[in-house]
DNA sequence: GGACAAATGTAGCAATGGCTACGGATGATG
DNA sequence: CATCATCCGTAGCCATTGCTACATTTGTCC
């Protein structure tokens, strides 16, 4: 006798696809970041605040352009696009949420931050508002 | 004046041997549950467990393999070594954990066992400590 | 033992995200 | 306007995780 073997809870877990949108959000939101910062967003600034080459910054902005989340054209400073602000917007609201939950939970703000920059990604918006609620 | 660039706060945050890592927990942990729920686990187990082919599985045993995390030979079930076994308990636990304290915080068991799996792998010790006081 | 189904392995392709090395574009400065 | 540093693009490599298609092994059943 056989047993089935049950599938895991996360359906259509395709670790690929889904580090995809990670690395999607993760950029748009530091692009909306570095604008308000500094006015313009540069290959060179993602480069440096993700610590990579600039080769491979500028691979993944050429998709997210494809994407249609960011505007960019040779030698010039990257830009979002409405879906790109969009989507950077809703990402740094869950990012500040996850992180002043982690806060008030007790985590010291390093290693809060560390955590809420993993965490924000696997946040649904049932568990999101469950720490609203908390922080009220 | 040029503003400089800030870092982002994960050191070392290169996605790609981070992700390696999250993939080695999450096969360890299936191996010691298919294990405890069947008696064995087999390559194809694993395929049913995370969705993907047999191809995608017998390939990551085969690196689990070379990091001395796992047992396997041709057509034979696969086991878990000490490190690997312990990698495994360590993992349960803190998606246990994680979980207990979704659930806790007030979301619905579906949700809690969805974001757990996600969040398990990015809840630093801190993190966690903050978590089972809170269970408390 | 032969035949067949199920399980596993192998070959080879694509997408994503790392890298170095090299060359072209831009902009500031003399 | 020439030079030079900085920025950015391209070529081409590797690893990981997906896949399909095909081959091989195993085990069961007649």
């Amino acid at each position: 006798m056989k047993k089935e073997v049950k599938a895991r809870s996360v359906p259509f877990s395709q670790t690929r696809s889904r580090h995809a949108s990670e690395t999607a959000e993760d950029y748009v939101e530091a692009v909306m970041e570095l604008i308000e910062e500094k006015g313009e967003c540069r290959v060179l600034d993602l480069a440096r605040y993700f610590n990579v080459s600039h080769v491979t910054v500028s691979r993944i902005v050429k998709r997210l352009h494809d994407e249609k989340l960011l505007y960019t054209s040779p030698y010039k400073p990257v830009e979002l696009t409405d879906a790109g602000t969009k989507l950077a917007k809703k990402a740094k609201d869950r990012h500040a949420i996850v992180l002043a939950f982690l806060i008030a939970l007790g985590v010291d703000k390093k290693n809060a931050e560390i955590d809420s920059e993993g965490i924000e990604h696997y946040v649904s918006s049932k568990t999101l508002k469950a720490m609203k609620n908390f922080l009220k």
